[in-house]
DNA sequence: ACGGCTGGGTGATTCCCGTTTAGTGTTGGA
DNA sequence: TCCAACACTAAACGGGAATCACCCAGCCGT
């Protein structure tokens, strides 16, 4: 008599009901809200009325509020990392190749305002263990895909100033500040975004690189 | 029989209880805290704890939350000013007086990380009015100070790229960027700050400057 | 001496937040 | 037919900011 007792066998009854559409519909429509209102803006109760479903129910297909968030913001981020995977690829001058990232990433943070603030201007603080080690990896692969231009450059003797990581890491903090204004300050009486993102770039790169 | 009513006549009792220490007192509490556990942390409960007061009596001498928190802030951006308006009297070359004036903003946000979060960090959406036209007309009042040397080095053509607008604008956000990501990203693993500062100055005042 | 006014303070309450607990109705397999 | 798992819900909890209706001590002119 094999008493079966407690075995969480997985899948034993299949996902019949259209549970398993919930977990989607529950990320579409926080991400719209989120796009929105921000992460404040984002609550839970608001997301399952979007839904048409009860507060409670997001708990069955999410631990808490931030890891719908940071689903929605992992989704953005690796769209971020393909464009960085897909420009390291061409064949063209390693600075060339981190203007083109840069450019790329400051667009994106510009498209992106809330999912930016939420991966690159939060403390962090709240979230939990797991999620941080799935978007900080996320991001560092992005710095990483990043800094490989950047490390060529070094190789090449035209660094003027500082460590090849030093040089990524500026450069990275360059245009982080002024999406990060850009987006937190937008009623601020700011030059153009383009001839910033230019004066930004041809700057540190100009200041940082020879030629 | 001039019948006095309603009239707001100031003091015309004098505020005899330590009612007028109470502000002083909530603000010190509530520094500390702020300081020490950031905005979140820095609740209307713990504050009114702190000062052996009930929350209610809080609202007594600040209108809100954020009233008290952007006074504290205020006092420290003044520091701020304070310095700027210092470095602007030295008789030093412009380009010195720029990176002095970056130096001092950089290690005044590292040094004042909530208070840095709070003004520069935060997009100020729940932020009333007065309190935003104070505090932005004192962060604005930083800003022209500092681009005060910045129009002296366009005036003597000395300007890379863009116009002395965008060369100021760019050398702060450049700044704000690095510190930003420190002060919200501490754990990830950062070439020392001392050297990304020089970095960062070298690097932009090079880029954007001739000498 | 005394009643009224008022500044400072309070306890209870409101509303919203994220999250938890206990329970409900349906469904598919034994 | 029964029952266990599933998908879900109503109600509640604790904690946030802010407000409400009070209270009380002391100063006022009388």
């Amino acid at each position: 008599m094999t008493v079966v007792l407690k075995k969480p066998q997985k899948s034993a009854r299949k996902p019949k009901g259209d549970g398993h559409l919930r977990r989607g519909e529950i990320l579409e429509a926080a991400e719209k809200i989120f796009i929105a209102e921000g992460y404040s803006g984002a609550t839970i109760r608001k997301i399952a009325d979007a839904v048409g479903v009860s507060s409670t129910a997001l708990y069955m297909h999410f631990r808490d509020k931030d890891q719908i968030l940071m689903e929605i913001s992992n989704d953005a981020i690796e769209r971020l990392l393909a464009l960085n995977i897909q420009i390291a690829a061409q064949p063209v001058d390693p600075v060339a190749r981190v203007r083109l990232m840069l450019e790329a990433y400051m667009t994106f943070a510009l498209d992106n305002p809330n999912t930016y603030q939420l991966v690159f201007c939060s403390t962090g603080e709240h979230i939990s263990q797991d999620k941080i080690s799935d978007l900080l990896s996320l991001g560092d692969r992005c710095f990483e895909k990043f800094s490989e231009p950047v490390h060529q450059i070094a190789a090449q003797g035209r660094l003027r100033s500082g460590s090849a990581v030093e040089a990524a890491e500026v450069l990275w903090a360059g245009c982080h500040g002024l999406v990060s204004l850009l987006i937190t300050k937008p009623s601020r009486g700011w030059s153009s975004s383009e001839g910033l993102m230019k004066v930004m770039l041809d700057g540190l790169l100009h200041g940082l690189v020879t030629d």
